[in-house]
DNA sequence: CAGTGGTCTAGACCACACA
DNA sequence: GTGTGGTCTAGACCACTGC
């Protein structure tokens, strides 16, 4: 065979390569790249090689890819950032210091108006609800708030939450539950800064959660973070 | 042959079929699964189906893959939430209002030390600070402060952001940087209050983002969201 | 060193969407 | 129809790492 000799060459240069054509404005944003079989005899590999390429590129929104279209470069890609979401025990050993986690109080109540609208929870449901704290090398690290809807765990009420924080037990009895999650700002009350050890009126960062099973609202979750904390994550 | 007809499958299916025996407590988290190989006789399909299957699961944070040692599933599954990440523009547009942007102003500067430090600028380089506003149907979206590497740009002190915003030009000159972002909350002092028309000493969201190109700090931003601006997303 | 996952290949067929 | 990408297969070799 007198073919070309393949340069090294796996799905990795390849996506490197594309995006050096791209950032070197060979190929610009908003046209279409060749077809994976022309870029599987260019790259002198199988086009399985360079479908994963372009998969990956697509994952990362560089590129958008349709059949019979072709593969596309976004015209403003379309980034994404991620934050892992484990439980803030296992974040906080990450991070090298001792975790501390401590029950406030809990009791049974009816759910209240604003938590049924807010997080979907059925109109009759009771919910269980529980006030923690978390710390960090015995620091203030988080302070949360936590509704059960009981109708959707049996036996609930007699959980023994006094070791386990509520998230870490709802997480390993739905492991990949769905929900919604929702970042803001809050500023701090009475209640937040005697537990935070945060001055009133400080702005802190929030996360409510919403966690569903099978369609059903079986939770949500409220959480304040010490004063200073941030998400941060590199791109 | 009398091996059993291959029931319909595909790498979803055996995702769920996973996911299912892992919620119904069949399979526990912190067990092995059986090797690709086993799976791939299993469920009558080849190694590279199981292995797609498998290797999404690990990208989801369902389980972690290690060579030799084989797959395991996770104890405190590690999910992640992702965020989009477009420019204000696109998010503005996306969410059905009219968007428009407004420069507020724009000089040059040697870099404060803060900022050297902050975003690792080079000791003696030159910045070009700009401020601007976003808006959303005419209401106050977005303040954004921006500092400019000067060294790193050839002739942007005459750029034209007078209807261009800094983060729309920056994304179009190099749209796959690298860089850091952090989610913080901020109280809204006099400056942040005029243009956002918010009361001084509310909380509002917060975006830092440092961009990288080669390695070099080209630029950071400074984000203040609107009152109320929350982010949000589905897991 | 042996078994696991990681990658690649060459080929095949299919699903989709545009002409 | 026709040309894309989407998926699957059977097989191969490699890289890592726990035994």
């Amino acid at each position: 065979m007198d073919k070309v000799v393949r340069a090294k060459s796996s799905f990795r240069d390849i996506k490197q390569q594309i995006v050096n054509r791209i950032n070197s404005r060979d190929w610009v944003p908003g046209n279409l790249l060749p077809s994976e079989i022309e870029l599987a005899e260019r790259y002198g590999c199988a086009r399985a090689t360079v479908s994963r390429a372009l998969n990956e590129l697509a994952e990362e929104g560089v590129v958008s890819r349709k059949r019979r279209a072709g593969t596309r470069i976004n015209t403003t890609p379309v980034r994404q950032i991620r934050f892992d979401l484990g439980t803030t025990k296992h974040e906080v050993l990450k991070s090298g210091a001792i975790y501390r986690y401590a029950p406030i109080k809990s009791h049974q109540q009816t759910t209240p108006d604003w938590l049924r609208v807010r997080a979907g929870f059925g109109s009759a449901d009771e919910v269980l609800y529980l006030q923690s704290m978390h710390y960090s090398d015995n620091s203030p690290f988080m302070f949360e708030e936590c509704w059960l809807n009981m109708t959707q765990f049996d036996g609930v009420e007699s959980v023994d939450f006094s070791t386990n924080a509520p998230e870490e037990w709802l997480s390993n009895l739905m492991p990949l539950a769905k929900g919604h999650i929702c970042i803001s700002a809050r500023l701090v009350d009475e209640l937040l800064s005697s537990f935070l050890l945060a001055e009133v009126g400080s702005a802190i960062l929030g996360r409510d959660c919403t966690v569903k099973n099978n369609g059903r609202t079986v939770a949500f979750g409220r959480r304040a973070y010490r004063q200073g904390y941030c998400m941060g994550t590199s791109l």
